[in-house]
DNA sequence: TAGACGTGGCT
DNA sequence: TAGCCAAGTCT
């Protein structure tokens, strides 16, 4: 029988057939401990299975239960953390840990409004939490089931508006049981069958109802807002090489776009800036060129342009406030961004 | 609400 | 290979 009504049903049978097999999941048909499937839900935002699995079980075996992990020093969570990346992550884990120990009894709420209220958790999570470990009759909208969704229909409006659409429409499909399995089964789908490219469209349960599918464009979903790219920025980027092979470095800010980065000293970044007038703003005195041509760098936000001025000192030549020295065979060990190694190999001082 | 926030893998 | 992408959240 071919159905051209997509279902829960034809996609629960395709799950129970294909079902991922993954270190935070429980067996089929059993319940997940709640703290397995909210750390799992965190560790897996926008991070990839492969790099989670291990992970998680090193994090489970050094913290059991939630309490264990909120009577934990934040220090600790932030070791174990460590190489995952996103550690805001780790913070409110932390502090969700000591929330569930302290105003839940040690027990997640099993109610989607107050897992919504949770450090780290948001829209997804608490859908995900709810579905998978409490069985709740709550979807969980995460980057796979957009894709699956805005192809099922082939849904032109493009994401992030498209965002309440989606969730509209996975709450229409939600079975009165297994939501839990329903949830897993639509991220499954999409990292397995519907896949951003070359999606298995053979392969797929719901090949059948699906209109995008059907019109041969389902590569070409979900819609995107096109991502207006920013106004270019330009500046100046500072290099100074001494006389002994070292070269003036200097961390910025903690917080903020390349946060706790090193790069060599530079002009402030701005629509406006007048390469000419730059060596005003040079860290030292010195006898500086201007470097034909420039280093250009994309950033999610904005273009760059940096023009690059270079000078060398007699060794001895000590580091103006706020900067210091570093040999040039130690770059490599700096904490430089992709920008400031273009700018460095620009000079000729460092090969990207 | 647009932007920040990390890292590793893939094309 | 530089850019894009991967189970988002917070401000």
């Amino acid at each position: 029988m071919t159905d051209t009504t997509a279902s829960a049903d034809t996609l629960l049978e395709w799950y129970d057939r294909h079902r991922r097999s993954l270190p935070w999941r429980a067996p089929p048909g059993k319940r997940t401990d709640p703290y397995r499937v909210w750390l799992s839900e965190i560790m897996l935002q926008q991070t990839t299975v492969q790099a989670v699995k291990g992970y998680f079980e090193r994090f489970l075996l050094r913290f059991p239960d939630v309490e264990t992990l909120a009577a934990a020093p934040v220090e600790a969570v932030m070791q174990a953390w460590a190489g995952l990346g996103y550690y805001s992550r780790a913070r409110n884990l932390h502090a969700c840990a000591q929330v569930v120990t302290s105003q839940h009894g040690g027990h997640f709420p099993a109610d989607e409004t107050a897992l919504l209220a949770l450090p780290g958790i948001g829209a997804y999570t608490a859908g995900a939490v709810g579905a998978i470990a409490f069985d709740l009759p709550a979807v969980a909208v995460d980057g796979n089931v957009e894709r699956v969704l805005s192809r099922l229909v082939a849904l032109e409006e493009p994401l992030p508006r498209a965002k309440s659409t989606i969730r509209k429409i996975a709450l229409s499909l939600l079975p009165p049981k297994r939501s839990g399995d329903f949830a897993q089964a639509l991220m499954d789908l999409g990292a397995t069958i519907c896949t951003p490219r070359k999606p298995a469209c053979a392969l797929c349960p719901w090949s059948p109802p699906c209109r995008s599918r059907r019109e041969g464009t389902a590569e070409t979903f979900p819609r995107k807002e096109a991502k207006k790219q920013g106004a270019l920025r330009r500046g100046a980027a500072f290099v100074v090489l001494r006389g002994d092979d070292h070269v003036l470095l200097r961390d910025r800010p903690p917080r903020g776009l390349l946060g706790g980065m090193a790069e060599p000293p530079g002009t402030e970044w701005s629509a406006g800036f007048d390469p000419d007038a730059a060596t005003a703003a040079a860290p030292l005195d010195a006898s500086w060129r201007r470097l034909g041509g420039n280093v250009r760098h994309v950033f999610t936000h904005f273009p760059l342009e940096l023009t690059v001025y270079r000078a060398e000192v007699p060794a001895g030549t000590p580091a103006p406030a706020g900067s210091r020295w570093q040999a040039r065979a130690l770059l490599g060990q700096e904490a430089l961004p992709t920008v400031m190694r273009k700018v460095l190999a620009h000079a000729d001082i460092e090969g990207i």
